[in-house]
DNA sequence: GATTGTTGACTGACTAGTCAATCTATTCTG
DNA sequence: CAGAATAGATTGACTAGTCAGTCAACAATC
């Protein structure tokens, strides 16, 4: 399936991670096979030889990605962390990748998570997994009586990571300042206003910094 | 431009409506030009009558309901309103936008997303334009110090409307229940999560209800 | 008869996916 | 170890179909 690792080009991997490039600048839609294997350097055909369609490209892009997260937050789960940890974990996690590999999680937002009638659809299954990973920690931290039970955890969930995606489509579309010390601070100020909220009312064992 | 409200038929309406349904079902690159005009009932060309292209009726649907919505946050700014009441004046807004036409909703957040991508900026300048308020709001709340002051308003804001997009998002996609009284849930809730938060730690004067 | 609205067949450009040929590496055989 | 056989990798010209946008004609209205 795949060549030994080092030596060999891996045309597998060139042709994913030009895609990558290609979908980032042009958009899935607008793009064409020919553009990736420009990129990739390798003739037209060559991503037939590797995928099935243009389709399967972007799926295995997302799918790779997707588990790797879902498996993170599996992992985060079964460990006994105070949920601001957990869910510290998570926007960790995001926002590390999109640091790591912009182009890979525009792609993966714009053309995947949003966008319903087309790749949406597909990974709708894969997508509510996460969902209803985190919705389960918040239902817990709601038994503890850490967090609010009036507020429905499935609720929760999806408002808390969509801060997450929304400071990453800030990012995307320049909207907000990007760079190294933006994305550590984002971390904490997502969990910070989800948690805490913005409100100072609670005023008493707050610890910032 | 348009006809005398209330006798004439209206065509050019009538085809934003139809592509307002199209657009949802099948999506706007799924779709063709003669899906929109056969929804209207009219003939192909008349499109391109009242359009210059595909592109441009989306736009048009775009604009006109985000010029709406820049409106309402302008007036509620200039209102003196506690900020949870502005806040909650958006939240209920978009909503309530939801509410009253789902499919109008999906396209302008399922498609604008991709087409900020490939549409050149076009509409970059008017969605920022919007968060800047929200963020204007935020920030003067910090100077009164009702809100946390280490939180940039620029992020919270994008955080703040991140979570209500991605409630419309989970209703979209069939994640979360729908109906009059989640959406009328939903305003509270989001707004509750983010100036609130989600911990229990803040008991004083906290007015649930 | 001039202006504006309306029609739908047509065209021209574009592109996903196919395929037969060629190349490269590895194994088999005498 | 030459060299034959096999399997997989690689190539790019080609096909078959799609669809946005045009246009010339016709209808309605003033």
């Amino acid at each position: 399936m795949s060549a030994a690792p080092g030596t060999a080009p891996d045309k597998r991997r060139l042709i994913l991670n030009a895609a990558v490039r290609v979908f980032a600048r042009q958009g899935f839609h607008a793009c064409r096979v020919s553009d990736i294997a420009d990129e990739a350097g390798v003739a037209y055909g060559l991503v037939y030889h590797y995928f099935a369609s243009k389709d399967e490209v972007l799926d295995t892009l997302f799918l790779e990605r997707w588990n790797v997260m879902l498996e993170l937050i599996r992992e985060v789960d079964a460990q006994p962390l105070p949920v601001r940890e957990k869910l510290g974990a998570i926007a960790s996690f995001i926002i590390d990748s999109y640091h790591h590999d912009p182009d890979l999680m525009k792609v993966i937002i714009v053309e995947v998570t949003r966008a319903a009638n087309s790749f949406g659809d597909t990974h709708i299954g894969t997508i509510r997994e996460a969902y209803e990973l985190i919705g389960g920690m918040i239902s817990k931290a709601q038994a503890e009586g850490v967090f609010k039970a009036e507020i429905e955890a499935r609720f929760a969930a999806m408002a808390f990571y969509g801060a997450i995606e929304q400071l990453l489509t800030g990012w995307i579309f320049g909207l907000l300042p990007a760079g190294e010390e933006e994305f550590e601070r984002a971390k904490w100020l997502v969990v910070e206003t989800v948690c805490g909220g913005l409100e100072t009312s609670a005023v008493g064992e707050a610890q910032v910094g």
